[in-house]
Formats: structure tokens, sequence, C-alpha cells
DNA sequence: TGACTAACTGTGAGCGTTAACATTTCAGCC
DNA sequence: GGCTGAAATGTTAACGCTCACAGTTAGTCA
């Protein structure tokens, strides 16, 4: 059922060469594209190639140049949306280009993990690899990467060794503080992601020096795991602050978790509070009420990230560490009282 | 900075053995444990092949074995939850089988997409391929795949010639569904997803013929696109019917937008109308009012798919169809009145 | 017409590995 | 002490491709 008659090899460039009566090197030149070949010539080539179904074989190809047109990207075994859309950015931009991607995923990124996935994709022989790695464990593990490899970090320390594209999360953290201190709240409070993650302290940093910079005094941090569980917990513990009246939270999803318990405290957003996120997912526009959140462009990430990596494996310097504007998104939940 | 000396050759088995004083196919043999080698020789080739850092060509070695390790995905171009998730679940098995996934992805999955998706995939020789192909035009694009190439689908339809995956989509919408006939509702209304994927058909139909089933009769059918939007349009349409008071949404982000509608318009979840979703995204036990919906559990799928493929790899006849069942996971919209 | 050049085509080697087979080593035994 | 056979190691030949170079043909100009 499944196969009829001999195995039936793959057909070779010889195969081809023979049945179009010319040496493998001119089929080789007609499928490349590569040195001049005459039109009749190149016909009968490409009417073999056809008849024979013939595919070049990749890991000759790769044998003999070196370059296996592979690229590796380290990714978070996570759905969350932001790692999720990077993922896909990466790989239009790359296959654009004519380069593949393979995925190796991380429970945990803890050193060990990081330096075990980027010797996994060093064995399939990628040409360069991307880490998103947006955890201070993590950006510790790049340190140590060897040297020898084209490496890009997304969502690093500008101070890492490898390059990093990121998305300025200090400055979306500002805008989003700015956003609430310019309704004219006296101060405001933060919700703030996991300790370890380079986002996380980035968007701390901006809310607190942001609220410095207007003398305002920073309240309590309260800190959450990016889950809406957690953003929840943290909800629950801000109805009984009595003078609270705006929350930047570190991420959509615990914005959501908050706005939960604020309703079921019977706070009311806008009236009562006004809430900004982060990350601005499809669904915030949605939230009761809508979110006004700061918008990132994962793709735009993504892209810029491709650009980066195929200059080092050009081997040519690497470019300026590179910041993607962060954009703030007006909507209700920091609307009209 | 970047490079002190000469370009450094990585070293070959040859280099190794010359090291190590041995020939090269010892070398072969203990790298990758095969064949019977004295422990002391084995001790000298380990420290050559320490010393010279050697790490095996995987080109090399793909060009004589014929075998590269690396499975395919066809994946859709989507952060959408389900998807993102099953990604991983595969690459998960696959790499704890020594296997590695390299993904290919699609902006609208229709038949010439897929078609080159699936050839740039064997350009890279990969082993096998899964097409997560969730989608009328996909499985059609499927029936026409090379017969060549072990192939699975993740959520097609049985009646595919590859072999299927899927959550049991049917049997979900009929849980919902009972659960809201359950509560004491005359019917129920539907908000389906897009008609070209196959989920949404199936869970419409799984809704439709409970109804018939338990001899209620089905209003008017509203459909929507997956996205929070739609489902927002969806309800806006819906607060316009009189005998409205259960609602079972195709997806999780489709009701968001659908329950943001209802509340601007003041009808109340659960108290005035019941509203069951589908998918158990982790935000669903935090909207307004938390969500019940349907649980898939697409690790499950992605260690599956993994399985199926492997055997047809190996050789094997395909497994049959294999359908993870669905949960319902009730909550406070289908609540107490 | 012939020499010179450009366009085209062919030859042979080698990339690093594994498979198949050949050879050496060495313990155990009569 | 030589014989036997298993264990350990080595030799050689592919795998399918590109690179470097060597041919061959055709076109041009004096």
């Amino acid at each position: 059922m499944t196969s009829t008659g001999p195995p039936e090899r793959q057909a070779s460039l010889t195969d081809v060469a023979g049945l179009a009566g010319v040496s493998h090197m001119t089929v080789s030149r007609v499928v490349n594209r590569t040195g001049p070949v005459r039109p009749e010539t190149r016909a009968k080539v490409l009417a073999a190639v056809e008849k024979l179904n013939y595919r070049p074989n990749s890991a000759a190809r790769a044998l003999v140049t070196g370059k296996t047109g592979i690229l590796g990207v380290v990714a978070l075994d996570s759905t969350l949306y932001g790692p999720a859309s990077m993922l896909y950015g990466i790989e239009n931009a790359a296959r654009e280009a004519g380069y593949s991607i393979t995925i190796t995923s991380v429970g945990t990124p803890n050193r060990s993990a990081i330096a075990d996935a980027i010797e996994t994709l060093r064995r399939q022989a990628v040409e360069g690899i991307v880490a998103i790695a947006p955890h201070a464990a993590a950006a510790k593990a790049l340190e140590s990467a060897p040297g020898d490899m084209p490496l890009v970090a997304i969502g690093g320390r500008p101070d890492t060794p490898v390059p990093v594209i990121a998305v300025d999360q200090y400055d979306g953290a500002r805008r989003a503080t700015e956003h609430l201190l310019a309704l004219g709240h006296r101060t405001v409070w933060h919700a703030a992601g996991p300790i370890d993650w380079l986002e996380a302290q980035d968007r701390e940093r901006g809310w607190r020096e942001t609220l410095e910079r207007h003398n305002a005094e920073a309240p309590r941090l309260l800190r959450g795991d990016w889950t809406p569980h957690s953003g929840y917990l943290v909800g629950r513990e801000l109805v009984r602050e009595r003078d609270l009246t705006a929350v930047f939270v570190a991420n959509d999803q615990m914005a959501l978790g908050l706005l939960r318990a604020f309703a079921e405290a019977g706070i009311r957003v806008p009236k009562d509070v006004h809430v900004v996120g982060f990350d601005d997912v499809p669904e915030a526009a949605y939230f009761s009420p809508p979110l006004t959140t700061v918008h990132q462009d994962f793709i735009e990430v993504g892209r810029r990230t491709f650009r980066q990596l195929a200059e080092r494996i050009a081997g040519r310097p690497p470019l300026p560490h590179d910041l993607v504007p962060a954009e703030l998104i007006v909507r209700e939940s920091t609307g009209p009282r």
C-alpha cells in the first residue's frame, strides 16, 4: 500500500546528468544558477530534473560548503504572547532570506538549561543562534557562551557581551507611569513581574525613576509572576489600601487578574482606580474595562533580530544594541471617571 | 577581538584519531558507542575528543546514513493559544527522542501555502512532517501531499488520508451544550468560529446535534473569526434577542469579546445569561465572570502526534486516528443566577 | 584565415562520516 | 605451545555535492 516496486532511491545529480546527457557539473550549474549554461542545455537539464523529481541533497551540500542554512532559536517553553510572537517574527524574516529555523525549548531558563540548548543547536550545525532570554539567569548563561558562534539575544541587558535586541521596557514603563501622573494621581502603585526577569526589572525601574522625577513617593512594591492568578492575588492585597487611585501592572495577564479582584471587591475601574497594563495582547481591548496598555512590536523585534544575526554570520561587526520603541495605547481603564 | 590566529577548522574524526593514535574508525565507535573498544583506548580517544573539542559533523553523518534526525512542523503563523501549546508539546516529545524540530510558518493555510511549506521542509531532508492544519483548505492540501514522506496532521478530518491527532471537538461541544441544557435552558445559542476551520465545524456540529437529541430548537447561528473583536460583534447582535438565556461560544477569546458586549448592554452573566467557551486559556478563570469552558490537553496532543509520526518513520503502519478527550471546566459564567 | 577571447562544459578531488569487510590481538584450552 | 575464536582495531569505499581547474566550442577582429 505504501510502496510499490523497489525502494526508489532519491535521484542524484549524476542521475540527472545521465538522463540529460551532460556532466553532473552542468546540472549543478543549472540547479544553482551558478555559471553560464546554454539555453537549450538548461532546458534538457530542467526536463530531466522534472522527470526524476530531483531534489538537491542538503546534507551533501552542507558537507562541502560548510553551511547548513539553519538558524537555531532557544525559546522559552511558554505560550506567553510575547515569546510566541517573536518566534514567528524571526521565522518570517529568516525564511525570506532563505534560512530555516530550528527551535529548542527550555523549561526553566537557568544557566545549564540554556547551555544545553546551545550545545544541542551546535550539534545540528546551525549557523547562528537567537536566544530568547529575558531572564537574569539566561543572560548570565549567555555571557559564558562560546565565542565562535554568532549569537544574538532578545531581551537581555545592554551590558551583555552578545548583541541584544529588545523593546524599550524602561521607556514603556515611563510612558505608562507618566500617563497616570498626568491624569492627576498623586502617585502610582506597581504590580511587578517576577524578580528574575529582566523585563520585569526594567519596567519596575522605569516606574520607580519616573515617580522620583516627579517627586512622587513610591508605594510599596507588589510582585506577581506574569500569571492572571498572581495578578488576582496582588489585586486582593491592593483593595485593602485606602489611598489607591492608580496602578501600573507589569503585564496584561496580571492586569486581568487584578481587574477581577477589583470587580469582586466592588472597586470600579476607571471610576475609583485607573489601571495600565503592558504587552497589548489581542484580548486587552476587550477586558472589563478595556485596558490601557503598552504596545510592543514583537514582529519588528523578530525582524531586527534576524538582521543582526545575519550580520554576525556574514562576519561583520555587531550592530549597536537595538531598542524598539514601545507605544502607549489608551483605553477605558484610564478613562474619564 | 572576535578571532585570534587562523580560522581554526572544526576538528574531524581523523584529527581526533591522529591525536589519540588510533584509526578514525575507533574514534567513531567510541563517539557513537557502537562496537567494542578497550577501556584504555576509549579513555585515550575521549581525552583527544575533549582536547580538540570535537563535535560530529551532522551533515557528513546525514549524508552517509540518509537520516537527518530532523522533523518538520508546518505551523500556523498565529499566537493562538492552541497552536502555540501544541508546538511545544511536539518539540518536547521529539527532543526526548533525539529528534529536533524545524518549523515553517504559514500565513493563511491555503492549498498552495501548505504545499510550499511541505516542499520547503522536504528540501531540508526532514524525516517526517507534522502539519498543524485545522483548516479545510489545509486538509485538502494534505490529501495531495506526496506519499513517500511520513506525515501526520493535527486537527484534521478523520477521513483524511493521513493520520490525524485531534482533541475531540465534537464531544467537547456536546459536553458544553448538555451542561447548559442540564441547567434548565430551553435552548442554547452558538457563536461559531470561521466556517473554513474544521474545529469550528466540529464544534458547531456537536452543538447542533446535541440540541436535536434533546428536541431543542436550534436558534439562528452567529459566526465570528476567533478574535475577541468578532466575539464582541456577535455579542452586540445577541443582546437584541429577547429569549436569550444561554450561549456556547466557539472559543475563549470570542467569549471575552461577547462578555464585554453583554457588560456594556447591562446583561449580567450568569444572572441573565449563561456563557460557555472553548479552549480554557490561562486567562479564562479571570474573565468577568470566570468562564466555564472546555479544556483541551494540547501537550498530550503534541506527545501523541510525535508518537504517531515516529511510527510512520519507522515504517510501521499508521496507528488509528487518535482523539484526545476534552473536559468541561465549570466556573461562574454558568453558576447560580 | 588564424589567433585570441569569451562562453560553455567536463574532470577529478575531497568534504567527514559510516558500512562492510579485513586484519590483528589475546585469552582460554587441550 | 600451538589452535581457536571472540574481541579489538584497521582499511577501503562509498554517500552527493561543490570547488578549482582543464578542456572545448563558438565568436570576433585583424
